[in-house]
DNA sequence: CGAACCTTACCAGGCTTATGCGAAGGTTGG
DNA sequence: CCAACCTTCGCATAAGCCTGGTAAGGTTCG
């Protein structure tokens, strides 16, 4: 079976040491992505399971879930996403030094500020004190 | 209470649309960090309060998890990450898409595709045919 | 002092992820 | 033809995320 360079889900399974059926979630999930038989047999190839191997470690090394990844999938390809979160990180009030925000992060918060009225006096530099 | 500036947790919750424990719990993910008072009281400042509400509208809009911005939040941090991702994506095998991926799924980055050489010779470009 | 806050810590229920197993049915190749 | 694959679909369970409570104890302030 196979086409000599593609191996099919069971046998690809036994050489990258993920199941059939991890096999079948990870493309539900859009990473790995075999291509089809005329028949509808998942045909991996030498490049999708050096993917699979290399994707184990991933997870291994860094404690990842399938869904971690999936989700830096999306970010990849979404870049209205992408712009969102980096919008809401830059704008981050770095706490415990007191490092004075670089203009650009003045830039990026005002951005969102003008976005949301903000209900009450916006006054920056805390002097906390109370009692 | 308060500083003038800042609210409890109590407060901050009216205002913001998350619960206290949510707020508890959004602290622990490490998004949103409040400083505290001398007592050990938690206190948001306009800041952490925009930031809260911008925080909502950002999972709702792209139908995210904490789970997923927390996760974002790693990627910023930690670059080792970023580079073991950002290699395994660059070594994606992409073929013209027939019927596959979710629809966010687009084809289109083979920029640094040399930035990682897999191990193990790439032998792509089979002749789909079997018997 | 006492009400009304705050803190941490733990239990719990609901929903999602990750994973396996089995059923019903199509494909392949000896 | 038949064994051994493959397909999709759905049930089932363990673990984890999200969220709310509640308990035991400190803080604030009238």
């Amino acid at each position: 079976m196979a086409d000599g360079t593609s191996l099919t889900i069971h046998e690809a399974a036994l050489t990258t040491g993920w199941s059939s059926r991890m096999l079948r979630y990870i493309e539900d999930s859009g990473l790995v992505v075999p291509r089809r038989s005329p028949a509808g047999y998942r045909l991996f190839g030498p490049g999708e399971l050096q993917r699979l191997r290399t994707l184990r470690e991933l997870l291994e090394d860094f404690e990842l879930d399938l869904s971690d990844v999936g989700f830096a999938l999306r970010l990849r390809h979404d870049a209205e996403l992408r712009e969102a979160l980096d919008g809401w990180f830059a704008a981050e009030p770095m706490r415990p030094p007191e490092v004075a925000a670089p203009d650009w992060l003045v830039y990026e918060q005002e951005k969102h500020l003008q976005l949301l009225a903000l209900a009450g006096p916006v006054t920056v530099g805390s002097t906390g004190k109370e009692t």
